[in-house]
DNA sequence: CATGCCGTTTACGTTAACGTCAAGTAAGGT
DNA sequence: ACCTTACTTGACGTTAACGTAAACGGCATG
């Protein structure tokens, strides 16, 4: 049953930010580590979390999306007029993930054509030299 | 030759945003509109300027990545050099812009489960309703 | 037992990206 | 002449997401 734990450092670590950063998501309620007298706990839930909330905050959403996204995924949703809005919300989300997703799209393309162009260019350059 | 010229409340609207957001930018070194007199007057070249801006924000960049992800369709990259140290950013930003794809098509993949299993939940009351 | 090292809380500082007045100008309508 | 509307600059306010520094506790090690 997957029951390691994890110092606060540790997980800093392993994902490349500040500790500073794990107690502020904690303060804003995003993780809650269990203690141990005063220090804080990790487990691997925790650790899922916080993996989460920095793959959405690499595809630029802020922290509170990041929580919204998240409680998408636990239940807590029993009637079926909850369950009707909870597959709005997620339609919505889905909406922009798609957008996003064109979008980077697109700039894939571009940016494809201007590193063709400068490869290019520095043929022109290479056979000038001949 | 698309001479069409645009105000600042037109391309405001246009896009969504504030006249203020389109001062900021120009005060960023975003856009630079020309003026008749004091007011600005905005080409077809700005109004795509600020597509690309807004089309990096949508996807989470911040004002600068935007602007360096601009100044890298335009020339003025004459020698080898400046041609080599090109290719190598617009690399590492497609490097940036896959993961960035991966992370959305893991989050889409989250999301379209969660609904199947909401479909699915409130198909079972439907059911228990007969 | 002093010295690090890791952890804690509290609190003030910082940056980006605007929002929100305030006060003024310039053109056009009645 | 007056009003409205769109535009201008200037300046202070705000929020998110941390950074940074101070001051303390616990424990292990030379």
């Amino acid at each position: 049953m997957s029951d390691q734990t994890y110092t606060i450092s540790e997980l800093a670590k392993e994902f490349g930010v500040t500790t500073r950063t794990m107690r502020f998501y904690e303060e804003k309620g995003l993780i809650s580590p269990r203690r141990e007298g005063q220090k804080r706990v990790y487990s691997s839930a925790d650790r899922v979390r916080i993996k989460l909330i920095l793959r959405g905050k690499r595809i630029g959403m802020s922290l509170a999306e990041c929580v919204e996204v998240i409680d998408m995924y636990d239940p807590g949703h029993n009637n079926a007029d909850q369950l009707h809005s909870l597959i709005n919300t997620v339609q919505n989300r889905r909406q922009l993930l798609e957008q996003q997703k064109q979008d980077i799209d697109e700039m894939l393309a571009g940016l494809a054509e201007v590193q063709n162009l400068c490869e290019s260019a520095l043929g022109d350059i290479e056979e000038s030299h001949s």
